[in-house]
DNA sequence: TGCCATTTTTAGATTAGTCTAATTTTGTTT
DNA sequence: AAACAAAATTAGACTAATCTAAAAATGGCA
């Protein structure tokens, strides 16, 4: 259907305008690693095809189609993430790049297959939503634990932007999605914060972690 | 590492030279589907790589890298064969097409673990050895049905170029690898056999698919 | 031996996707 | 309001992968 440069441009504007903005060329390029030029090109062929809305200098948005084209593309990283992670025993910081791949693997019955295989997920390793066949999905509320104050008792829901560095750090300080946390004590000078786990254990987070956990 | 349009045509080479004759350049386009100009320079730029040895006129020949790659290849589209049938639910007739997708995902990690998954699989769907991590693979001395003679009890053991056309008409007629074969008569005059099947059923095979199907 | 059909290669064009460098637009700041 | 910096687009170039049409080589046969 599209070729492999056009889903990850599609995926990109989706994941940059979630709240209905407008995804802009710089920022793209700089999500897909490319030049803005190289950006404007495909933005001119996907406006051609109808799936973006291309305001030239103000960013683009997608079409109704556009963004139904978006979310099988991320169906599909999502749930091939969970196959990584459930059947095969990738850990959450292995699976990334191998996704990106499998992702672009076109064939409908491929997909809704690993769907029931998985048992219909209803979120991936990382604790995003997985679209179901009709682009429908799961919203949740969650704030991130940068904005908890001491005292409040969450559970970790999912990883905003996880790079496999973070997921990494993460694992080795024994947090994982769905553990307890318990703010202890919140510091005003350098947005850091201590907290106590399910388990017992006590440890501290610096405040761009803290932004990353989405908890509650 | 490889383009897909490089892999695909590694492999190509292969199938066509695996009693190591030299693939012919209209061969190898015809089974890729492309025009031999393109193959042309495709052999150019594999021979450039040290991949294949092309002798302008006569073909080209894997080199040693060229072999391990291809093998690399057909390990990996043979093991997502077995995963689409066996984890999948996929007929043996639906999985050529998703599995050429498929095995272009590059990842080591991702191959032998879906190996191991799925329990060091030696053979695929269709009856064809899968190489092993290190390229080897079981070799089996078959010969096709169409040189048996009355009176022979055989197995199937896997059916040859097997178009999806072909596998699809085997599955209706309730023939499937592993099945036991007795000719029961073989008629001179257009190549078609009288079989029973070890369930006692009977029937009649053209020699078009009698020469397909490998047995012993 | 020399002709000729078939096969293969070469030449030249096209499309997708990318880049660098130059130009244009926007929006903010004096 | 003019100037300026940042962002975006345009222009022009390059590579990979394909095609069609023309030219060249091969190998069998008269
Ligand atoms: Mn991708
Ligand atoms: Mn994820
Ligand atoms: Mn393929
Ligand atoms: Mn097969």
């Amino acid at each position: 259907m599209f070729t492999r440069s056009e889903e990850d441009h599609l995926k990109a504007i989706h994941t940059l305008s979630v709240t209905g903005t407008k995804a802009s060329t710089s920022a793209i390029s700089e999500r897909l690693d490319t030049k803005a030029s190289s950006v404007t090109d495909m933005l001119k062929r996907l406006a051609e095809k109808g799936l973006v809305a291309h305001e030239p200098y103000h960013g683009a948005k997608l079409t109704t189609s556009g963004r139904k084209a978006a979310l099988v593309l991320i169906r599909r990283h999502r749930l091939w993430e969970t196959f990584l992670v459930d059947k095969l025993g990738f850990r959450w910081d292995e699976v990334h790049e191998v996704a990106e791949q499998l992702e672009h693997v076109s064939s409908e019955k491929l997909i809704d297959r690993l769907d029931a295989h998985l048992g219909h997920p209803r979120f991936d390793p990382h604790g995003d939503p997985i679209p179901d066949k009709n682009g429908r999905m799961i919203t949740r509320k969650l704030l991130p634990l940068s904005r908890c104050i001491a005292g409040d008792h969450v559970e970790l829901s999912s990883v905003r932007n996880g790079t496999d560095a973070l997921l990494h750090y993460l694992t080795r300080k024994g947090i994982a999605l769905g553990v307890a946390i318990t703010i202890t004590a919140t510091h005003e000078f350098d947005g850091s914060m201590e907290l106590k786990l399910g388990d017992g254990r006590i440890l501290s987070v610096s405040r761009e972690v803290a932004e990353q956990l989405m908890v509650q």
